[in-house]
DNA sequence: ACAGAACCGTAACGTTCGTTACGGTAAATC
DNA sequence: GATTTACCGTAACGAACGTTACGGTTCTGT
């Protein structure tokens, strides 16, 4: 039996539990016990059971709650000139590979595919709601915007965001979920994202002022 | 205890089983049980353990000897104009997004997840030295080569390479992964390829001889 | 034909872990 | 102050599964 709660109804107590839960997954994976997870919320086992219900309904709420603290900052779509444009896209792909190659969102995503292998895909769809389709609602009115406004000519906004997506997360996510040890810095975010947006850009904008080259 | 077998010296009959646990891995993911496999290949559970040491030794030969099933097709350089530098990456395109919507690479990719994160890296290095890598491997040379030819103008291959990647993946891998329902046909991957390489022509092309656009 | 190895099928062992149950404590409610 | 509620810590139950052991069968080499 899994039980529903919504992150708004959560107490201050539950919301530390899963805040522990958050790290357990972290730390363990998988491989996380309700038992570790009890230790480290210094909460009894028989509390995890009668607020999550059974153990798929902990790594639920979890998952759920994790995505219910990552806000999607909202774009201002006020003045669109090419530099804001470019600023946009720039600042919308650093956030992302920062989220990206955090350990939580590393973590979350290992679980949610471990799920999906076993048929659950609970997990995974809401991984992917929050994640992927997320950004996709996020990007896709400044695309439309910069389509309207003459800076961009795109005939399918869904492919546009794919490729975009293509474009900055490239080898990343999957090199990062496999264990590949990568060290993203500040500075490498910034410059990928920069890339990213200038090669889409260069495939999407309706007219080149400039003479950048893909890659500096 | 561990054992490594080199996937050339596998018997005929070693073959067969781990075909098996490789149908196991895909119908029921990291759940798959020595149980399920030795009923599988109609083996015995002794013969399993004398021959892979242990479960984890199983799945690193399953995944091994899959690894060495997929043999990268040659690519001429012989003559390399742009019509043929354009077909190879589409061809190129093509199998790689044919094999990354299979069921077989789907299942080894997220058994990989799975152990990467428990902080067994070993079956992610190997997905990660057969997946990724060889793709990289294989496709580089050819780049240099266009490169040299005049046909593209590349000034690091690796980030050519990694483009190259975003633009033909795109979200589908992860999305695959996390369980999303996506229905790739023969044509829908062959017009995939078609607009990744175009992108990438555009992004890349030393000199654009057709008023193509990014979408068709 | 016969000895030995290899292998199959099944049973058994031990551990881990999800789940439940229970006694004890502290706070809240009346 | 008594009672209820919520929660903690621990113990116990039961199932699943990795691992090992064993008797029976087939194959191999001599």
């Amino acid at each position: 039996m899994t039980i529903h709660i919504e992150p708004e109804a959560l107490t201050d107590r539950q919301k530390a539990v899963l805040e522990a839960a958050l790290a357990a997954m972290v730390e363990e994976g998988d491989a996380l016990t309700m038992n570790s997870v009890s230790r480290r919320a210094a909460c009894s086992k028989e509390t995890l059971y009668k607020w999550f219900g059974d153990r798929d309904g902990l790594l639920t709420a979890t998952v759920r709650w994790q995505a219910s603290k990552v806000h999607a900052p909202v774009i201002d779509k006020a003045r669109l000139d090419r530099p804001a444009l470019i600023a946009t896209l720039e600042q919308f792909a650093r956030d992302w590979l920062t989220v990206i190659s955090s350990q939580t969102s590393i973590a979350l995503n290992r679980m949610a595919v471990s799920h999906a292998a076993s048929g659950k895909t609970s997990l995974g769809s809401i991984v992917l709601k929050n994640g992927r389709q997320a950004m996709g609602r996020r990007l896709e009115p400044v695309l439309e915007a910069a389509n309207a406004a003459g800076l961009l000519n795109i005939t399918d906004i869904d492919t546009a965001f794919r490729t975009f997506f293509g474009l900055v997360l490239r080898d990343v996510q999957i090199r990062l979920l496999l264990g590949d040890k990568i060290k993203l810095s500040a500075a490498k975010i910034a410059a990928e994202a920069a890339q990213a947006t200038q090669q889409f850009i260069a495939l999407y904008g309706a007219v080149n002022h400039s003479n950048t080259k893909p890659e500096g």
